[in-house]
DNA sequence: TCCTAAAAAATTTAGACAGCATGTC
DNA sequence: CTAAATTTTTTAGGA
């Protein structure tokens, strides 16, 4: 169809064409042609990169212009950028384009949320739907990107977001965008959806199986073959390490030349951090062979800058780890999927082949390349058949929840009290009955998992059972809900502190280990010769702890929890990444990683304590939540709350004898600026 | 006794959401 | 169908 003839208001049909869209893709036109137009909730389930996102704004086209909200849901920051940026065309036809996740909001005034279009992560609008549901009135449709993650961890929380706002307006339709699966009719089932699905792809794609018995060697013969006439390539890899010692191989193995930009490259990588570590060293030096690694541990700067260069051309191969294939948008020419295996909960296993498909559909850029390769590499001919028989040919996994377990479901269940969704029993089970999980295995033998979870809620002071038997939350449960933690870890909290307020006792060490006792804070791996030492150190010294160290507590997890807050320790104590990295063998962007969720778990444990009126607990975990933030010991924070003063500043002010914000008034400006340069000297003492 | 090579044991293993209030070097 | 890849430590055996 072109979209001259599409259904929707001209003025729409003009901003898209000014986009230089002239013809509608197979799905879209399927989707036009659906009953999503007359307002039919709709899965539309095709492969990577096939337009849904456009599929979608032809609907959105429809709602805007009847004066409806959008309410756009995605799984990632980084996506929610993404799509934000492109949405943010709709400003030109005067609709509001809004974006909300977790740590950048552009709605200022918290007692409104005004938008036509939000773009927002699933757990940031499930924040807002606890606490502000009637910020979605008058919303026309639900879009619910990349929706078969529903079979992932993060999962749970795309039902419950479907579940809720099809209970709340009811009038709302429902978009779901699915890559392929195997069991689409299932999803549209629950959602009483119509199902649009193909199979067409912008690109041809041819997927092959390439057979090596080193593996590595073919590796590099694939990439060198597939750079010729500048192509690029992606590498798909299964761990971290690999990542790196594959883009460090190729990068000498190719021998591309390094022009004055990758040279460039090199050294912004490099400074990426106030001092590099060995990690960025290495991606420097690969940066200048044009071939690179991308992994969750480089910094988020390290990541646009790489990302950038490759759609520039500028970088030829970039080895990731899967990272990549969920991420943002960034097609090659070729894509090679080296691992077809990774290791997971019981040892090393095949990747699903959903998995594969999304890797493999990075390959063929639209409008430049005329077919997209893709390569997987096996050992010997019968490994060969295998893969192409379960990958290339492969049936693509079905769907399946993952919510009917205590620990996702008691979150869950806090929250439909808290924000009084669901006020009895039979409420919340049917409720429960309505997500995909209900639809998918009915809730029988679910009702005594469900008791357990209000009995402990109830246990732990999180809820009350009112007059006429109605469920309640106190106020500590609302604010458990609210900051978005699971209540086992608020309970974990809870204990710890007023233990802490008994004893008047709050060492560092002890309070970031507290921290630690939660999920939300992914933990360490204590390798079992380490085990000795840390059990004799944490035991020799038991004024550092909050807990005691005796019976129950003598497991596994209080090592792991231990080391865990050693790394903390350490960057709230001013060490550097590069010596972080060499002691604990956490590279930069983890580091970020785990601080960001430390800090969050801290603000959240004082908000607790506050409520409790534990007020030296509240205190001291506010004051870790800024050290956690800024990476500084404690005698700095005074100096850190001020503008435009960070980690390095405060430090350097603090050893010049500045130690307080009065000293920084008092200071003579031609000082300071000597420190932090004239302006922000004279910003520093008028804040200060 | 020392050195080297082979064998055994140990180590490691993807990713990334949530609060709040404003600004890093 | 499925724990693999790599590094470190120990041991055996020869010089």
């Amino acid at each position: 169809m072109h979209l001259d003839d599409a259904p929707i208001p001209g003025r729409f049909r003009d901003l898209f064409s000014s986009e230089g869209i002239v013809e509608l893709y197979p799905p879209q036109n399927l989707l036009v042609e659906s009953g999503a137009m007359e307002g039919r909730n709709t899965v539309l389930s095709t492969p990577t990169a096939s337009g849904k996102t456009f599929a979608a704004e032809l609907l959105m086209a429809g709602k805007l212009s009847e004066g409806k909200k959008i309410v756009y849901v995605v799984p990632l920051k980084a996506l929610a950028y993404e799509k934000y940026l492109d949405f943010k065309k709709y400003e030109k036809l005067g609709f509001k384009v809004r974006i909300e996740i977790g740590d950048l909001d552009s709605s200022r005034y918290r007692n409104s949320l005004d938008f036509d279009v939000l773009v927002s992560t699933a757990e940031k609008c499930d924040s807002i739907l606890r606490s502000r549901p009637e910020w979605f009135e008058n919303t026309g449709m639900l879009v619910l990107d990349e929706v078969h993650l529903i079979a992932s961890d993060r999962g749970p929380v795309y039902e419950i977001l479907a579940a809720k706002f099809r209970k709340l307006f009811s009038e709302m339709q429902i978009l779901a965008l699915s890559a392929t699966i195997g069991n689409p009719e299932e999803l549209s089932g629950w959602l009483d959806a119509e199902l649009v699905s193909s199979e067409w792809r912008p690109v041809e794609l041819t997927e092959k199986v390439a057979v090596g018995a080193d593996k590595n060697r073919k590796l590099v013969e694939l990439v060198r073959d597939s750079l010729v006439d500048g192509g690029q390539t992606l590498v798909f890899v299964s761990s971290r390490r690999s990542a790196e010692s594959v883009a460090e191989n190729l990068g000498l193995a190719l021998g591309l030349e390094c022009g004055v930009e990758l040279e460039g490259l090199g050294e912004e990588i490099l400074n990426a951090l106030t001092s590099p570590t060995e990690q960025c060293r290495r991606l420097s030096v690969c940066a200048r062979n044009g071939v690179v690694f991308h992994h969750a541990g480089i910094t988020g700067r390290q990541r646009t800058l790489i990302e950038d260069a490759f759609r520039e051309g500028l970088l030829k191969v970039i080895a990731a780890t899967p990272t990549l294939a969920a991420g943002v948008n960034l097609p090659s020419r070729t894509v090679i999927v080296r691992d077809l295996t990774r290791y997971g909960s019981s040892g090393s296993k095949y990747i699903p082949v959903l998995e594969y498909k999304q890797q493999v559909g990075r390959a063929g850029r639209p409008k430049y390349d005329r077919v997209g390769l893709a390569y997987s590499i096996a050992r010997n001919e019968s490994e060969a058949d295998f893969v192409f028989e379960k990958y290339v040919k492969g049936e693509i996994e079905s769907i399946y929840s993952v919510l009917g377990v205590e620990p996702v479901l008691r979150c869950h269940v806090l929250a439909s009290i808290a924000s009084s969704f669901t006020r009895t029993g039979d409420s919340l089970t049917e409720f429960f009955q309505s997500t995909f999980f209900g639809f998918q295995y009915g809730i029988e033998g679910f009702s005594s998992l469900l008791e357990k979870v209000l009995d402990k809620l109830e246990f732990w002071g999180f809820i009350r059972t009112g007059m006429d038997g109605l469920l309640l939350p106190t106020d500590l449960g609302r604010r458990i809900s609210e900051l978005y933690i699971d209540p086992q870890t608020a309970f974990n909290y809870i204990n710890l502190m007023q233990k802490a307020e008994k004893e008047d006792r709050f060492p560092s060490l002890g309070l970031l280990e507290m921290l630690c006792d939660s999920a939300e804070l992914p933990l360490l791996y204590v390798k079992k010769g380490d085990e000795q030492t840390l059990w004799e150190e944490a035991f020799q010294n038991p004024g550092q702890l909050l807990r005691e160290l005796d019976g129950f507590e003598l497991d596994y997890g209080f090592l792991e929890r231990y080391r865990t807050a050693k790394l903390l320790e350490l960057w709230v104590s001013e060490a550097s990444e590069e010596f972080i990295y060499k002691r604990f063998n956490i590279p930069p962007g983890m580091l970020y990683r785990k601080t960001s969720v430390a800090e969050w778990l801290a603000y959240s444990a004082s908000e607790i304590a506050r409520i409790l009126e534990l007020k030296k607990s509240a205190g001291e975990m506010s004051k870790m939540e800024l050290r956690l933030r800024n990476g500084v010991r404690e005698e700095l924070v005074p100096l850190i709350k001020i503008k435009g003063i960070g980690r390095i500043r405060a430090r350097r002010l603090y050893n010049m004898g500045y130690k307080k914000p009065s000293d920084l008034r008092e200071a003579d400006i031609k000082e300071l600026a000597s420190v932090v340069g004239r302006e922000t000297a004279r910003k520093i003492k008028t804040d200060a």
